[in-house]
DNA sequence: CCCCTCTCCTGATCGC
DNA sequence: TGCGATCAGGAGAGGG
């Protein structure tokens, strides 16, 4: 469940040690890590060998490497970590996960692991959006919290015009992005706003709120090296973040609210769940666009 | 255009 | 011991 900040972490990493270097190998063990490439494996594989690392960039939970070279257009090898993808660096893993490895000319590899196969590699030209270069893929995708260019109060504007639930407008990223379940829950815990309730219905301080409290915690978390539950999301090295000791309200169902000590409820939402206090985020009397649900939850 | 649901995938875990 | 059901969920396709 990487999202913006476990996938910070990972551009990190990268961005010290494969900048500069030039690829010297590449091989598809997975198929599915590259159907996005709609070119097909052997072109990504082609164009990716002799290409140097130029840079790295990320927006949201998209990552890439800017690569290019003598005689070689500048592009972007995009890559988007699903909900299990690693980007290790050192000797390549022997992992029955193991999606797709890279050479670099200083020896290192670079593996790509993904258990759930969500993500995958693709490269692609480089657009400019709003004087920004992107990769064409990540073009539709909007700035993030923690991006210096996000404009809260633009995002506010077009929040207050949802006629839908907060929560599913904080999942989207062409209206936000980098906000995932986990931290979709932990800033409305933190703004004491449910989830269920409409966004337009929310003032405009209160939504500037959530986006600031979004952008808090997210910055807590990449603090800590991002959230791991488990060894599915770790670091280019391998190393697990420990943010997850810090989480007040994802996973704590059954469990006192750090705030008033309310016991932590969970609900389905989206086919996924969602966590919350239902003293200090109190569900909407009209659950929702259409009222389900009601009964047989809890 | 806007909003929402479904689908892809693997492995851990649980109840019977 | 085995087996089916459930859960984890990002993003895009497609439906209403």
């Amino acid at each position: 469940m990487p999202e913006l900040p476990e996938v910070e972490v990972v551009r990190r990493g990268l961005d010290a040690h494969v900048t500069g270097r030039t690829i010297t190998a590449v091989r598809v063990h997975h198929l599915r890590a590259v159907r996005r490439h709609e070119p097909g494996p052997a072109d990504l594989t082609a164009r990716l060998l002799g290409a140097e690392v130029l840079g790295t960039g990320r927006r949201g939970k998209f990552l890439w490497l800017v690569l290019g070279g003598p005689d070689r257009p500048d592009e972007a090898l995009v890559v988007h970590l699903g909900m299990s993808g690693q980007m290790l660096l050192g000797p390549i893993e022997k992992t029955d996960h193991l999606r797709i490895a890279a050479l670099l000319d200083d020896g290192t590899a670079l593996s790509f692991i993904d258990q759930r196969t969500f993500g995958g590699w693709m490269l692609a030209d480089l657009v400019t959006v709003d004087g920004t270069d992107l990769p064409e893929p990540v073009a539709h995708i909007a700035r993030d919290p923690l991006d210096p260019e996000f404009d809260r109060d633009a995002v506010v504007k077009v929040l207050k015009r949802k006629h839908s639930e907060i929560k599913r407008q904080l999942l989207d990223q062409t209206v936000v992005s980098g906000i995932g379940n986990i931290y979709a829950d932990e800033s409305l815990w933190r703004a004491k706003v449910n989830g269920a309730r409409l966004a337009e219905t929310l003032t405009k301080p209160k939504l500037a709120e959530i986006l600031d409290h979004a952008a808090d915690v997210m910055r807590d978390a990449l603090s800590q090296g991002g959230t791991s539950f488990d060894s599915l999301y770790v670091n280019v090295n391998g190393e697990s973040g420990y943010f997850d000791r810090s989480l007040d309200a994802y996973g704590q169902e059954g469990k006192p609210c750090r705030r008033c000590g309310t016991e932590m409820r969970r609900e389905k939402f989206m086919n996924r769940s969602s966590f919350y206090c239902p003293r200090c985020q109190p569900r909407p009397r009209q659950s929702g666009p259409r009222s389900r649900a009601r009964v047989g939850d809890e």
